[in-house]
This record gives structure tokens, C-alpha cells and sequence, in this order.
DNA sequence: ATCCACAGGTCAAAGGTCAC
DNA sequence: AGTGACCTTTGACCTGTGGA
């Protein structure tokens, strides 16, 4: 039994072991295990976004692991897999979360924008004082930073490229946010979308009648959505993730296509699970009701899109927070 | 040639594998096989006690292995003979390492109990220096460790369950103790029970000569049972391993039954297989003969717990460690 | 002989551990 | 804290053997 020494595909040192489906020594296997499955965050490349030579890869945390990617080390087995409901709480704890930040902070910073609140160390924050105003301009603003601080949270989004990171979040934070509104609307009985003090969630009317329709379908058709499959908040929560992890996305590179496909695998097994669990031989219809959700918030997208379109033509202008901008010219 | 597949019993696979006289798979029936043909330890349930889901059973040892007993695999075929020689060599090293804590060891701890000294991973002892003085209290706290040390090595006693283990070890460690004390007092020709440094074995005479009775009784029984048979050293070892090995304890668990009946079985043939070697066909008679010393050994027990009834009600207070006292109680 | 069911063995890959 | 050399455990696959 001759052991032949390879060269270890991600940094060339010599090897004869194969793990994770490449030729791989244990050192760069052991990397790329633990970050995995102890899901811990990477040290930015400091050589810009170029690749490090192999032999200094050991030194760089970020190009070692997207190398392993893009040499095709199999992840998913490695992706941590909770009890469901461990899953599900740690969801709930993530979106109450969103809330909090939604409700009761405002950062120092009046004009973020989406690279600074996902790379910055520290996005600082003030906590509102009770009676301080909330008009649109602040309440989407405050949507947007509290979204994007809970979607960089996820392991897809933190170890992809920085580039991948901001095409994810820029293309979902908008979806997102109506989303979860969406959802508090539906559980406490409101069939229109409103911010949390309760002010409607699109600065003003148009007088035409043609484009009160489009107003009403952006604050209406994800809560009937929700009404008609009588959402419960488990099933929202899965939904929430599936809704930015989509490697649909023009422009991810292989390795932030590695990632959100993978990990889109295992959100949509969890949410397949849970119906089977909960609605026995039923489950795969819920499951492919539940998803039909997912188009509906394709069309909303649509629409917002739109209403700040024609809202534009109208010359009405009401200032639009530029992180808020970025999610909507990426629609 | 259609195999059906059906599900292992002890993990739910898909399997047409039969192996150890029950359904299941290849991986179930690799793991049981090892763990009782090399012997090796168990790593304890981080569940506490209760049995692990099937799809997690191959993350937990313990669980995994007690699914196996209980679904009826065969142990006693997988369990290690090795030759009769070698078989009471490694008995007489344990009685070797035994008698080595006892004379020369203290622990840190003055006041362990049963459930530490068998689950620590490390119970620190120190030497002893050679003038430290012992007296009745640390001489069968002494005993009582040193004891418990040795029979957490036999595999009936590690392979069970917790609560199997600290009944085995609390209803023993006295009797074992005894055996072993009578045992060296016989081969060096003495007649009474002592402490390796030749003090007595109880702590004081009661004036009454009712009571010098059963102190006698305790000092002199089994030595003069041993001199009777005119035992030999291996059929002390092979005798000991018996007397702790019983699966008549009352409380044991199922699989605890089944472990221990089971390794009752290997080592009473092991002592037959020496009888008949060594007498040929008077070996059966031996045999029996060498089984009568378990019944002294209860009423030597019997008598244990009396003197120390006895103590208690004459108001005589000589400190019990509480470790002895959970052998005490079980009588 | 020759099938075949089950026992037992092998080894690559996965999963820890621990000193640095 | 993160790393990687080294160790242990697992299970797919293989070989051996005895009965029909």
C-alpha cells in the first residue's frame, strides 16, 4: 500500500490525504472544517481582493477559504445542522432582534451606506428617546440598517466576498424589510403595511386614481398573501431566510454562488422538514404553497419599484436615505 | 436473489444485513463489535440519561451501545477469552495495583463518594510518606477507594449505565474488600483480618463477649474458610471477579442485567475451565466448592452491618467515612 | 462443488485533541 | 485565538468460513 504524495490543491504543500472531495492536507482541511462548522467569521483580506500565492495562504484567512471553495471542497455536510426548533428560535431571536433595532435606535451617522454598516467593526448607534419624530425618510432608513445588521449575521452573507456580500444584501434588504412588516401586519389583524408607530409606509397619494392602485397593491398583497395560507410565524421565519438566500443573483462570483446555493439547500430542507413534521402527507403541498410566497414578494418588488419610478416622473420629491437608494436601483 | 431491506433496529437505516441475531446495519453492528471486543470505554450521553433520537444515535456512544444490548444483540460471543494464564495474570495486576493504592496513596479530597471516584476523569491522589499515620477511618476509606478504583476497570462494570454502575459498586466494594484483606492475612498464615500495617480491622472491642462473638466472626470467617479449601491465589482472583459480578442486585436496569449475567457467565467458566484442568475430574466438585465461599462471603456482610448497628446503638461514634457508608447501607 | 449468510478484517476519510 | 501534527472513531467494502 504506497501512499503517492499529491500536492494539496489549495496550498500546494505535499500530501497524500484526500478529504472533503480534493486532494487536501489536514492542515488546510482542519482550516476549512473549522470555520464551517464552528461558523466563525474570517479576517478580511489585507492584499485587497486579490488572491495570495499559496504559499503565504496559511497567512490569510479569506483567500484560504475561498480557495478551498473554488476548489471544490464539499460544504454542505459540514454545515451545522440544529434540531429544528433550536433553528427556528435562533430565527425568531435574529427577526426580534430587527425589531429592536427598528424601534429604538438611530445611528450617529445620518447617511450609512450599505458597504460601511456590513464591513465596519462598529455601526454606533444612539438609543431614541420616546417622543422623538419618525417621518418616512427616517422610518425607511432605520428598516434598511436594521435588516442589513441582521443579514450579515448569516453565515452566507459573512464569508462571501465582500463584493457578494453587497450584492446579497443590496438586492434582499428592501424584499426583506416589507416582508417582516408585512408579517407584523398579519398578526395583529392590519391589512394594510404600516411602520411600527403605526404611519403608512408610503409618504403620500397620488391624486390619480390609476396610481392609488399601485400604492394599495405595495401596502395589501403580501398580507392577503399571508391571510390566504394563514402564515404561522415559523413558517414566516423560514420563509425570511429563503427570501435573501437566492443564488439567482447576477454577477456572485463561484464562490459566493457556492455559498448561497449551498446554504439555500439547507434553509429549504429545514422549511421541507417542518412541513412534513407539522402537516404529515400535506407537507410537501404546504411546502410548495409556502414557496409561492416567494414570487408574490417578486411582484411587490415590482411595484415598489415602480411607485418610486413614477414617483420620480412626478417630480415629488421626498428624500430617499441613499442606502435605501442602493436597494432600489438593484430591483 | 431479493434482499429485502428492512430498518436497523438500532438506528433506522435501511439495511438487509442481519448481524448478532438481530436487523441492523453494517455501521451498528461495526460499533458494537468493537466496543466490547476491544474493550474500549464508552464516552458518557451529554443528554443526561435519556435515550438519544435515532437519527442522533451514532453522535452518542452510550446511547448507541444501550439500543444495541437492548435490541438483544449477542454479547457473550463478541467477549474477549483470551487464555486462561493470561486471564489471571491481569486479574492479579489489578489485585497488584489495588493493594498499591491502598498502602501507599491518599486523595486530595478526605470525603469522596462512590459517584465521583467512579465518573471523574482524574481522582487526585498523593503519595503517601512512609510515616504518615493511618488509622481505622482512613484505612477503610483507603479500602473502599482502592477497591472502587479496580472495579471501574471490568468492562460490565464501565459499559453500564451510571446508575447500574454505582449500585454494583456500592453493594461490592465491602465484600471485595474483605475478600481481598482475607486473602492476605491467610497466605501469611494469620488468622485475624488486619490493615496492611497490622492493625485491627475493627476499631475497638465491645466489653460484652455477645458482641467479642461477632467481631470474631468478622476477623476469622472467611480466613478460615479459605484455610477449609486450602484456596490457591488463582482461585482467590478467579473468585473475586464473582463476587462482584451479580446480576441478582436488585434495581439494575435492563441492559445492567444483561451485562453483568452475561460476564457472570464468562468468568464462572473461566473458574471452571481452571478447576477442570487442575483437578480433572474432581474439577466439577472444586468448582462447586470455590462457589461456596460466596455464601460465607454474604454472612460475613450480614455480620458487617450488624457490628456496625450495633456501634451506632451503644452511642459508639468512630468516624465513617461517608463513602463506606454507601456500602454500609446496601447491605 | 457453489451458493450465501454471517462473522470478522481493512483502511480511507471524518472527527477530535492538544501543545504551541 | 488559531493553527496543524497527531490520534481516535467510523462505516463502506472486503475476505473467510461453515452449513445447505
Amino acid at each position: 500500500m504506497v501512499h503517492v504524495a499529491r500536492n494539496c490543491v489549495i496550498c500546494s504543500r505535499l500530501t497524500s490525504d484526500f478529504s472533503y472531495g480534493v486532494d487536501c492536507c489536514n492542515a488546510c482541511k482542519m482550516f476549512f472544517r473549522r470555520h464551517v462548522v464552528k461558523e466563525s467569521p474570517l479576517k478580511p483580506c489585507l492584499s485587497g481582493n486579490e488572491v495570495c500565492p499559496p504559499d503565504t495562504l496559511a497567512g490569510c484567512q479569506f483567500c484560504r477559504f475561498h480557495k478551498c471553495l473554488q476548489s471544490g471542497m464539499t460544504l454542505e455536510p459540514l454545515i451545522p445542522k440544529p434540531p429544528l426548533n433550536d433553528f427556528i428560535e435562533n430565527l425568531s431571536k435574529l427577526d426580534s432582534y430587527r425589531y429592536q433595532i427598528l424601534c429604538n435606535y438611530y445611528p450617529i451617522d445620518p447617511d450609512l451606506n450599505v458597504a460601511t454598516v456590513l464591513f465596519f467593526k462598529k455601526v454606533m448607534y444612539t438609543e431614541r428617546e420616546p417622543e422623538s419624530q419618525m417621518n418616512f425618510t427616517s422610518w425607511i432608513y432605520m428598516s434598511a440598517l436594521a435588516t442589513i445588521e441582521v443579514m450579515k449575521k448569516f453565515p452566507f452573507v459573512y464569508l462571501a466576498k465582500p463584493g457578494d456580500q453587497l450584492i446579497l444584501t443590496r438586492s434582499s434588504f428592501m424584499n426583506v424589510s416589507s416582508f417582516c412588516a408585512a408579517f407584523r401586519a398579519y398578526s395583529s389583524n392590519q391589512e394594510v403595511l404600516s411602520f411600527p408607530d403605526g404611519s403608512d409606509v408610503l409618504p403620500y397619494e397620488f391624486v390619480s386614481s390609476r396610481y392609488e392602485e399601485i400604492g394599495n397593491r405595495i401596502r395589501r398583497r403580501l398580507i392577503s398573501k399571508f391571510v390566504d395560507l394563514k402564515i404561522n410565524k415559523d413558517e414566516f421565519l423560514l420563509l425570511l431566510v429563503l427570501i435573501f438566500c437566492n443564488p439567482a443573483l447576477p454577477n456572485l462570483s463561484e464562490t459566493g454562488q457556492i455559498l448561497v446555493s449551498t446554504y439555500q439547500n439547507v434553509y429549504s430542507s429545514a422549511l421541507f422538514q417542518y412541513c412534513s413534521q407539522k402537516y404529515e402527507k400535506c407537507g410537501p403541498i404546504r411546502y410548495t404553497e409556502l414557496l409561492s410566497v416567494i414570487s408574490v414578494i417578486g411582484k411587490h418588488a415590482e411595484d415598489v419599484n415602480n411607485y418610486f419610478v413614477i414617483s420620480q416622473l412626478h417630480g415629488i420629491d421626498c428624500f430617499i436615505p441613499s442606502i435605501v437608494e442602493e436597494g432600489i436601483n438593484l430591483l
